[in-house]
DNA sequence: GATGAATGAGTGTTCATTCAT
DNA sequence: TATGAATGAACACTCATTCAT
């Protein structure tokens, strides 16, 4: 058995990450991913069916990881729901703060994912979504939230604009500070462009 | 004013955006526009260098028009700055009200683009982004913002939250209604997500 | 438009007999076909979906050519079943005179044809069959033939005879000359081995 | 004697002739035959230089079984060369109904083994040829035959024709009664299409 | 200008074979 | 011997672009 050492799975799939942050999925070539992997072509279809599933992976894990972090948030009892924003938005800069590369192959792709009726995917977005939505339902039933907010438009415009934060970030990290971003969403959220008066 | 009767360049650009929309940009073949826009192939690239061109004439158009309008609204001294945003955000859906594939191709295909130093966007994009800005701060300078709020972040967090709903709309217009879109923009923009106490 | 003189897709499908012919169906390439055509390898593709259809149109108009002078053969009444298939003998070996690279690949793929379920050759290959079983029936009744013959064993063993000698024909047609082959062929089905006493 | 027990090479070569007679040789995979003779796959490269000569050897042996015995046959002075023919026909017969599966491959692969010049086959080929040639030389110096009878053809015929047989009888062995083909078989090289008078 | 047949560089994927363990 | 992860040459096919008519 012919094994080096380090776990080549795991290598794929964060040069592919890598090769598909820098140069979009569809101008990204197999080989180059291989390359940039350090393994032969051929290895990366030994665990990756082809090019499609190693995206539909990536997304896959990101998901996962934003969405049982994301139920843990919503299920608490403890807090407030305009605390659980906070923390949900904390949450999903973590996740990308040690990987920028991740943030924008997330970013990126995710709506041509949505072309395709890959469902798998359309799943774990739409429980996403409803996440959000069940933590703005909560606080209009606490009389905390205005109850004049269309649910389904508030959770997207949100799920909007962190994705452009997270992408700009994500493309010159030195152009905006994660604390700042953190700082300023969670404050608009809550009140918006007025003046507190 | 547009006629579609013989002009071809038109035709064709239009027939991209239906094509773009549909598949993406690069699960679009140049022979179905040109199919879409009922002439030859040879006949596209008369009209246009080559398939990238037809993307960036696309979009160039649809900044051109939304920076044009967006400039008039943010010079004007007749409004408060809020008032501008509110005319902003009418102005953007009414652009694509009646021709929701463009909104897809519109929301779908410049971040892309980006990835790409292709700078005559990145200038429309950015010189948008800046119109935003400055009326962030004139109304921070008239007291009426708050002042602590990054404009940086906030044209950002807004770009974002209209794009992604932009986008939902586009996909399935029965989902979504423009007045309700519109109106909670507007709201949350201004108040956020909390109760007027 | 661009055109050359000559007809590339009858181009295409000659230098495909010839290329399959020598290297076999699946040792064949596409770019030895489409150089051997004097194409471009994309040529290739506009008139044949791929290399598969290249192969199944070849041996479709064999089948289709063969199928309807048997058909004309079989049904005349004007001559005895025993001269049927001195015909049909005739006609066969006509058929590949001018071209021994199509009777190689004739004879050569026709099986591999029938291990993938391609029902539209079996349908040839099986009407062709009974053809054959006709005449033996007819001769039959005409009590011509020897009635204890089983008609389908007859005809298989036959048309094994005939593509056996064809290939070995095409294959070093020097070795064999075609009157000899169709002589002995008419002989040996109408008297066997056996000295006629 | 072959003990499936423990003799992995002929474990492989026995899966081999399973999966080429499935898929045809150039449809299967090694992955394949290793997965259907229960070793891995490097097992089968110790025992077999590469693909080819895993058919080579099926082909072989099957071509030095049947010379042996077609030999010993020939060589009989007891017999009249009738039932020389009569005899071969059934070791033929016998020698693959037991193995269906090794009856197609022989069939199938035969041809295509010829188009490379690997000579050490054409050898058993031209020899086997040989054999019954001789038979037919025989019959027609014992003036039992015809000597207006082209040798060279005659066999071909007659190789061909059964070879037709054994893969309809080896593709569907309940189309076909092997006593019934044999029959007919003999009786067809005796006295061919005509009634006896 | 208009056409569409022709082009061929480019790429995802396969699979026989190898070799470190 | 035995293993099976790893390799990479090879190939079918695509599609943006061209250009003779």
């Amino acid at each position: 058995m012919r094994t080096k050492e380090g776990n080549k799975e795991i290598d794929i799939l964060e040069a592919a990450i890598r090769v598909f942050a820098a140069y979009g999925y569809h101008n990204s070539k197999m080989h180059k991913i291989a390359e940039e992997a350090g393994v032969a072509i051929g290895s990366v279809y030994i665990y990756y069916k082809n090019k499609e599933t190693i995206l539909f992976e990536i997304l896959r894990q990101v998901w996962e990881k934003l969405y049982t972090q994301f139920k843990d948030v919503v299920s608490r009892t403890d807090i407030p729901p305009l605390d659980k924003f906070d923390l949900m938005i904390d949450l999903l800069f973590d996740t990308f703060n040690a990987n920028p590369s991740l943030a924008i192959v997330f970013v990126n792709e995710q709506f041509q994912m949505q072309l395709n009726n890959n469902n798998s995917h359309s799943d774990y977005y739409d429980k996403f979504l409803d996440l959000g939505e069940n933590v703005v339902r909560e606080g209009i039933d606490l009389k905390q939230f205005d109850p004049s907010l269309e649910t389904k438009i508030f959770r997207l415009f949100v799920l909007g604009g962190l994705r452009q934060l997270l992408h700009q970030w994500a493309q010159s990290p030195e152009s905006l500070q994660l604390n700042m971003i953190r700082k300023n969403v969670k404050y608009i959220v809550k009140h918006g462009l007025l003046k507190n008066s």
